[in-house]
DNA sequence: ATTAGCACTCACTCCGGGCGAGTGCTAACA
DNA sequence: TGTTAGCACTCGCCCGGAGTGAGTGCTAAT
């Protein structure tokens, strides 16, 4: 027994009822409602042999059926294929973006509101990163008598930026000639190659070998610890949805939220390709298991990459999810080129 | 009829209880758990005296008494006279924020972990702000070709430092000495003054003019839009609490708590004295009507306030809260004063 | 002033019956 | 051979009533 066209057509109609009701969904609101001019007893047939090729599950006997994993990938999979994502409030959208220079980080916190009130889902937006970043200046700056700012710019935008001491007093003068000489050593370094190199500076210009180490654990310090900051909108709609009902799994997915780290990691494992949906247990993450995440990779103007995702029940509306994703990631990426020439929003 | 001292000693153990077990307490728990001498119907005379004096409500009429916000205020107030806040974990805690070279955003965030995950509720910390910050110093670093970067350091930190066009191809050393008239010009100005001073310099240093257009407008923008990193913690923590069974109410929360910008003025309108405690209705808040928040305001070394707090259900454990933010509250002044040496986290 | 006793209230829980949506199977039909 | 009507059966869910127990207020005795 194979799976042909009338019970393609058959089961998209039951995903898409328990998209909208999250009820178990029965033989005779599909033979009903989605117009197939076919009895209930056909219908059911049908779905006892979509039973059997696991695309549906039965949570008790005498109740109807429910997509299984299996089931919304066949659908997701189609949707992909099919490209059928449209692009209505776009120009609203656009709006929301455009204007003023902005910080990377409230460039990202605005997409993840957006997305989130967009699709009325959690939404997740990562800052690009990438290929590690190249140096391109640094300069000492005096803050107060003993100590100076050390600032880090990079091919993604300003590193962070850390105060450090100095041990003798320099004034701003001789900041700035030291800043012109660690400049043009590092420039197109990485971080980490520019750490493996402070010691043999620190050699050559020794009067101001603790300023340099002082500016060797800034590199270090900025190179390992890269806790990008994460972008979350709209955590509480998913209290507005009926599985999530049960407080404790309400529970545990907020506090799975909570944990940026671990969401990020979630987020990020979004493979090679710009498009990713994850069902249910392809997540692989325990307290996901009935959640979908949509993911998309969006592409700054250096090439650096950042993600955005929104998570939401399995039975998600994945193609306005889709299109909401698609929409935001493509103008991520428009927003973020090099190309439009007033703004320069930079890596925090 | 007024307020005797057993009276109060009968409310004291009707608000232990209440914090405890969330469920209205009756008059044979008072008598039997709390060591008093007096039988149950004595607690009752006394508790129907203690609900006239609006003390206690009931929900129903066989129901047990449960604490009005009135009596909640009587008792922190006797908390706080008392000054009976310990400091256990203190050393636990100062652990956690010894150690390394942090950014104020890190010190923050952290702030709200510890102090959630301390109390069990939900902690909220603002960064320090206050006082315009007086300019100490800008430099303009060269970014690219034709963009420049420029950075505001004031009395309070960095500034966020955002990039800017730069017409002409102007090479470092032109940036700055154009970095050393600004510095020479502006120390000392606070930002909107500085924005003031623009025009002028602009008319001196006409060729420079578009450059300096340029700066005066980050000031602005910074100068206005102070939408400071808000620190928050532990929102799952309130879902295990029985006043938020009810979803509702638990979204209506969640969602409170991702509006930053209104969280923040909530937070913030802690008065003037270093410890405030609102209750219920006190808050001002209509979606907290059953909530309190204890805050307590901290001083960076330049003078700078900042503002730590918890919110929690209004049977919240008041003195083991007060404890908790009166010690988090000190560590953070006392971590972010100038004094220590080793480390100045910086405003983000 | 305190307490024992008593009648009364009322939320909460448990339980059995009825309801209804849904299934699977069988037999009839095109 | 595929489709459909009919039927028995399952089982979650809702509803109403009885029972329970914690709690109160009042009264009378100590």
């Amino acid at each position: 027994m194979a799976m042909d066209e009338r019970k393609f057509r058959i089961l998209q109609a039951i995903i898409d009822d328990y998209i909208l009701t999250a009820v178990p969904v029965g033989s005779r609101t599909i033979s009903k409602k989605y117009g197939m001019s076919l009895s209930s007893a056909t219908i059911r047939n049908e779905m006892s042999d979509l039973e059997e090729l696991g695309y549906l599950d039965q949570p008790h006997v005498s109740a109807g059926r429910v997509p299984s994993a299996k089931a919304y990938r066949l659908y997701v999979d189609q949707l992909l294929q099919g490209g059928r994502i449209s692009q209505d409030d776009e120009q609203q959208v656009r709006a929301h973006f455009a204007g003023r220079t902005r910080q990377m980080e409230d460039v990202i916190d605005h997409a993840a509101q957006v997305l989130s009130s967009l699709t009325k889902y959690t939404a997740v937006v990562l800052p690009p990163t990438g290929t590690q970043p190249k140096i391109r200046n640094i300069q000492l700056v005096s803050v107060a008598d003993n100590a100076a700012l050390v600032v880090i710019v990079t091919d993604a935008g300003v590193v962070r930026d850390s105060v450090i001491r100095v041990s003798e007093e320099l004034d701003s003068d001789a900041l700035y000639s030291i800043s012109r000489s660690l400049t043009a050593e590092l420039t197109g370094c990485s971080l980490t190659e520019a750490v493996e190199r402070i010691p043999q500076m620190m050699q050559r210009m020794s009067e101001q070998a603790q300023l340099i180490e002082g500016v060797g654990a800034v590199m270090h310090e900025h190179g390992e610890d890269i806790r990008p900051h994460v972008a979350i909108g709209g955590t509480a709609n998913m209290l507005s949805y009926p599985e999530y009902s049960d407080m404790e799994k309400a529970r545990s997915f907020l506090s799975l939220m909570e944990t940026r780290d671990r969401l990020a990691d979630i987020i990020s494992q979004s493979g090679e390709m710009s498009f990713t949906v994850r069902i249910g247990p392809e997540t692989g993450v325990p307290e996901m298991e009935d959640c979908s995440i949509v993911t998309m990779t969006y592409t700054a103007g250096n090439g650096q990459q950042g993600t955005i995702g929104v998570i939401g029940p399995t039975r998600m509306q994945y193609s306005r999810v889709l299109a909401a994703v698609n929409m935001i990631g493509r103008q991520l990426t428009q927003l973020l080129s090099d190309a439009p020439g007033e703004d320069i929003p930079r890596l925090e």
